[in-house]
DNA sequence: TTAACAAATGAACTATGATTCACTTCTTGA
DNA sequence: TCAAGAAGTGAATCATAGTTCATTTGTTAA
């Protein structure tokens, strides 16, 4: 007599948010956050305006949800390239490359998660995922710093130093994709320098 | 008979326009650039809405006009910053200094010229401030590597990196005066590293 | 089959702020 | 003083997207 929600259904739902999540991905990847408009989404995932809103309670959360989704994403990578190296200096590069390296694979989406100005609360988000990169530098240069292997200073600020460093010698040249490996071994000397690695 | 314009009124008109864009600017350093809305500006300067429209097009070059006006200074304070300083690597502390002093001194304006989100007319603008500082920095970087001050490199990465993390670093720490000399004294510091300038 | 309720729809509505324009108020020079 | 035309005005309009909601369609279990 009265309606209950069924596996089947509870899994069409879920299936159907997480279909919205990678066309808005996929809008993003294709033309930033500027292209991720619910009519848009609407219209690539092949439902009605109105059913967005039955999964996401509104723009911000839906943005938000696909910047964090993916920046998590970006980060996990970068953490997962440290692991297993062991100097910090070999960290250092292992995580400039893996950063860089995925910059230049995917330029567009790279800048829409940089740079792309975007609302304020994936603003907040975009914070986040800064300091999650400076947090994961900071500690590899504090355990450089007390190995000696990396001279004295003040970590957290070279690890923002690093963070913004990457992001905009990136923003210029990304999508040469020609000269990015050369690119990318300077990058890395560069960060080397910065933390003063013992030469 | 015919009206014509007579000098009195074409400095009066030259004094609104300047006025007009006073207002903006000190509307973007109270609130960025999310303050500078037309009604904004007309009731600040005094004039009706519609008198805006007449020395300005439309809001894009208002803003662009702002943002220029405003990185131009910026960019000069740092050139001059430069001038009659003998080495590269005191060139770079130079540089360094009056950027991060001059960001400390007005955060909230800096974080407009260097990080807020705006109109894409203006962050053209924007790319253009960029690749002044770093056009600033890439000579005096390939000047250090040419006189063997600074350890070899290629220049205009380097330079865009350290454009790059001055933003990054200053971003967040902006505001908190009372760390800022140490913190100056630290990021001349990473960047002279950076730039591989002899001990 | 059907009552009860959820899911889906999309045209209409809203909110924000830029832009216009018919109109009023100067300014000029004869 | 006056006609020609510029400067100034601000309510009305437009533009763009986000958001709502009355209505239709689908699902459940008795």
């Amino acid at each position: 007599m009265v309606y209950r929600e069924t596996p089947p259904i509870a899994k069409r739902k879920a299936e159907l948010r997480e279909r919205l999540l990678k066309s808005a991905e996929s809008l993003v990847r294709g033309g930033g956050f500027k292209a991720l408009t619910i009519q848009a989404l609407a219209a690539d995932a092949g439902v009605s305006v109105g059913s967005v809103y039955r999964y996401f309670k509104n723009k911000d959360q839906l943005a938000t949800e696909v910047f964090s989704h993916a920046t998590r994403r970006e980060v996990r990578a970068v953490a997962e390239a440290l692991e297993g190296v062991g100097s910090a200096a070999g960290q250092i590069v292992a995580g400039t490359r893996c950063f860089a390296e995925r910059a230049f694979m995917a330029p567009q989406f790279a800048w829409a998660l940089i740079a792309e100005p975007v609302e304020a609360a994936v603003d907040e988000a975009r914070l986040q995922y800064r300091r999650d990169y400076t947090a994961l530098f900071e500690r590899v240069i504090a355990r450089g710093v007390s190995s000696g292997e990396f001279c004295p200073q003040v970590p957290s600020l070279t690890a923002s130093a690093l963070v913004g460093a990457l992001a905009e010698s990136l923003l210029g040249p990304l999508g040469e994709a020609e000269r990015s490996t050369l690119m990318i071994d300077e990058l890395c000397l560069l960060c080397l320098r910065a933390v003063g690695a013992s030469n």
